[in-house]
DNA sequence: ATTCTGTACCTGTCTAGACAGGTATGTCGG
DNA sequence: CCGACATACCTGTCTAGACAGGTACAGAAT
């Protein structure tokens, strides 16, 4: 066991995220394998000569990408790829909405009484009313996304226009900086378009599709917008590795 | 700015929780709101009597979780639920199979020439040969997921008729501890049932469904299994939260 | 009025050491 | 043979302090 690299202190990679690239670089390499025990904490150390906690944060990064789990009195461990760990994430549809290529059509926007599923959805009675509101995202002209949103409708403050516009979704989807939720609640279906979503999309219907169901409440934990996404099932892309893919990504902080 | 919730040393929970907790009970109630920036982290640990350490461990939790952000040099700050930073995992399909009512019955297990896509996808010549692997996973003796899986066979090392049976399942799944895979790549499809994958499942065939498409490598970066679940869309649970739903779910480690 | 600069404040990073508690293993006494 | 105990090693947690570098703003120089 010897100081094979040694921390560059003048480079601008802090010595944690060398650390951690080196022992990521290791278990890439086959170095170490699945189930194998790392160097204690005091061995990384010596090895690298830095203190501990330099190096319980970069095992700390390897323990949140997945690569690697502790046990407690025992030691670190390299982990095994497991299907079932696998996360994916709405990037793609972020980065829909952030193309500039991408453009918002409302098709609806009114004030209707709710709907058996809505009342039930937003928690509201027969007697109040919802903002109805449909968009169609389209990205280089082509229909992609068709989005159904319905909002408690609040007769004393009365919503600006604008609200209703891209830019809403925009907030929904990107960083909003200030929005009235506090917190939402997403589902992932799997299902075909109907009649309606097709003639929006121009596909046909009985096509397999994503739908991403949305819920969000405002701080009184009281639901105050429910909406759903369906598109085509070949615009989003949900993809994503476990395991030690490469070594490139691990830098970045 | 008074010492509203003093940290209870004699708690089994350790002090950095108790302060990611406390700071999460505030946002949650509505004292700190999207945008708001938190107090700093001299200001909390004078608030809380912790070291600076402490209070950026706590700090780094809520990061984790998507509650805050920092911005170097300005502060600490409450981030507002973007849907667009939404993850979906598949602790579902790892609780199917972790669930002791479910079963697996190997449909099919025979080394084959591979199919065109199969030679495509796992790297392979019309002249060698692989194994295909066709599982039912039912729960409660109902069927739940058909799983295809091609492997790429080795002649040189005859694989144990049990490498393919529900062990080999639940390790490509839940942790295995030793894999003989460095890495894998998992898709998430919408997709309409076949007649086959119908037959298989007792479906009707066009209904939607899952597909979880996976490629796995070993540690020279070759695919050696190639694989697809495919399963109703109702027997997958895809649902996530954006934001602070609450409170309880931040004490664990 | 505009630009530059110093300063206060903030997060980012690192150190050296300390104690607690879990884990594995060997030894000793029964 | 076997259980109890001591011990070495490991990660988990915390402290007090230090310096670096980014940000924002007020005041000075132009």
């Amino acid at each position: 066991m010897s100081k094979l690299k040694p921390i560059d202190r003048s480079s601008f990679e802090p010595p944690y995220s060398q650390v951690a690239r080196g022992m990521r670089e290791r278990i890439v390499d086959g170095q170490y394998r699945a189930g194998d025990r790392l160097p204690s904490e005091a061995e990384l150390c010596a090895l690298y000569d830095v203190s501990r906690m330099t190096v319980r944060r970069a095992v700390a990064l390897l323990v949140q990408d997945g690569v690697v789990f502790t046990e407690n009195g025992r030691g670190t461990f390299v982990r095994a790829p497991e299907l079932g760990a696998a996360t994916f994430d709405l990037g793609s549809l972020r980065r829909l909405v952030d193309d500039a290529a991408t453009t918002v059509k409302i098709s609806e926007a009114r004030i209707v009484p709710p709907s058996p599923r809505v009342r039930r959805k937003l928690a509201v009675d027969a007697e109040s009313h919802v903002v109805a509101i449909r968009r169609v995202l389209s990205s280089a002209g082509e229909p992609v996304f068709y989005h159904t949103e319905y909002l408690v409708f609040d007769p004393r403050r009365p919503l600006v226009e604008a609200e209703y516009g891209v830019t809403a979704l925009r907030d929904l989807l990107a960083n909003a900086g200030k929005s009235g939720f506090k917190y939402g609640r997403l589902q992932l279906h799997a299902s075909t378009l109907t009649e309606t979503e097709a003639s929006y999309l121009g596909e046909e219907p009985g096509m397999s599709a994503w739908v991403i169901e949305h819920l969000f409440f405002d701080f009184e934990d009281r639901p105050v917008s429910w909406g759903r996404f369906i598109g085509r099932s070949d615009r989003l892309d949900f993809s994503t590795t476990v395991g030690v893919p490469d070594v490139g990504k691990g830098a970045g902080e």
